[in-house]
DNA sequence: AGCTATATTTTGAATAGTCAAAACAAAACT
DNA sequence: AGTTTTGTTTTGACTATTCAAAATATAGCT
């Protein structure tokens, strides 16, 4: 049985909160029901089944993790996903803001043959329009951990190289900022009270809220 | 409420059936069912659903029709599946042969924003690279009805403009024949005994049958 | 230990889509 | 007119997915 849309974004999910969580941990039904946006005891009823097809493993009341075939998967969607947002923005020139709903539903269906097209037409990329690893077709997945905004040294030239958040308005506000990944910017200083980064970015300076700030994700120089 | 792929697939069958048998004509539930590859009483229920949605007329025992609106709906997923063919030959560079069961799922999960982008950037092409034509972004599909292999003039040269099969090994017998859309070629003769018509394409002589002669669509020059 | 708040699971019900087989209608053929 | 064939509809049942609300378990707090 080849996996189902929904089969596929539930196991995508439980990659997603595993990778955010410390690994070792069990996700909550409650954060997983919340990702697929579904009741909490449909994600309970679905899990019971992902465990029979040993897609994962699942303690009652306490959560769930993926198995080494239901992480396999999960990696070859997040592949789709990925590559299918670079070309999305490469080829077809759509924003880095937009790719992300398009690539949502376009990552369950589109074949093999195809993928690996796209692969092949953008030379075998690394990352995606965000930043996000794009995994190989084996299922390997490069995880470097990088620093934020909140956690890099002030005053340093740093480059934005990831952003963990596909918030239309939120991707949009970084490209007016200048602060899309490839970019060059410092950290002038947090303002822990005001609850707030100062950026250098290009010529301009800008102020955003630590939350913010916790998801620009960016290499020393 | 947005039609479901299972709705479009049904409208999408009824269009295609609509158009290969002369019009006025109900198409009959057996023939439905076949095309969409469902059992009889599976599109019954099915039609009786689209004709309470006002998709489609329906006659118990006669047949289905669509009405205006399942019309247009209808021609939206033929203008999707037709310029996604047309991207996947053109832009990703896949087989004329390959094309047809990938846009059988692709054009289900397209947003508009990605169809139009595709449309743009193939030109606002006319036809698929089965020749068969892509309807307007208003509903709007040209018809023009073709000579085929079976009615054309004798040792005259003809273009082949449009395939009505998607087999894909046809598709394949064909380009290895030099008989794809846009090539040059005279039937040379017809044997109605042997079932069977002879062509010229390119330096060869290719005999065949009657049935694959009636799906190879010409224009006289 | 007892109570309360929170998270999870169960239960009962709904919708969309499907099939196999029985029942039935229409057409075709004596 | 009576019978067979063919095509269509109905019936009963099943899978996948979902929700709301009730029941229950766990964790947190006196
Ligand atoms: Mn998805
Ligand atoms: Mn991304
Ligand atoms: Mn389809
Ligand atoms: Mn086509």
């Amino acid at each position: 049985m080849l996996p189902s849309s929904t089969v596929e974004n539930y196991l995508k999910a439980l990659h997603q909160a595993e990778a955010s969580m410390g690994n070792e941990t069990l996700v909550p039904m409650g954060q997983l029901a919340n990702a697929v946006g579904v009741a909490p005891g449909t994600a309970t009823t679905m899990v019971k089944a992902l465990a029979e097809s040993g897609l994962v493993e699942y303690e009652p009341y306490v959560g769930v993790r993926l198995s080494s075939a239901g992480t396999r998967l999960a990696t070859l969607v997040l592949r789709r996903h990925r590559l299918i947002e670079q070309f999305l923005v490469e080829v077809m020139g759509m924003s880095w803001a937009d790719v992300h709903e398009d690539a949502e539903q376009l990552e369950h269906v589109v074949s093999d043959r195809l993928v690996e097209r796209m692969d092949a037409m953008l030379g075998h990329p690394a990352v995606d329009p965000h930043g996000d690893p794009i995994p190989t077709a084996d299922g390997a997945l490069a995880d470097p951990d990088y620093h934020s905004l909140l956690t890099c040294p002030l005053s340093t030239p740093v480059t934005v190289t990831r952003v963990t958040d596909q918030n239309s308005s939120f991707l949009r506000f970084l490209e007016a900022q200048e602060l899309k990944p490839g970019q060059s910017i410092e950290v002038e200083n947090r303002n822990s009270a005001a609850d707030s980064v100062q950026v250098l970015a290009g010529e301009r300076r800008v102020t955003i809220g630590t939350n913010a700030a916790s998801k620009v994700l960016i290499e020393i120089l």
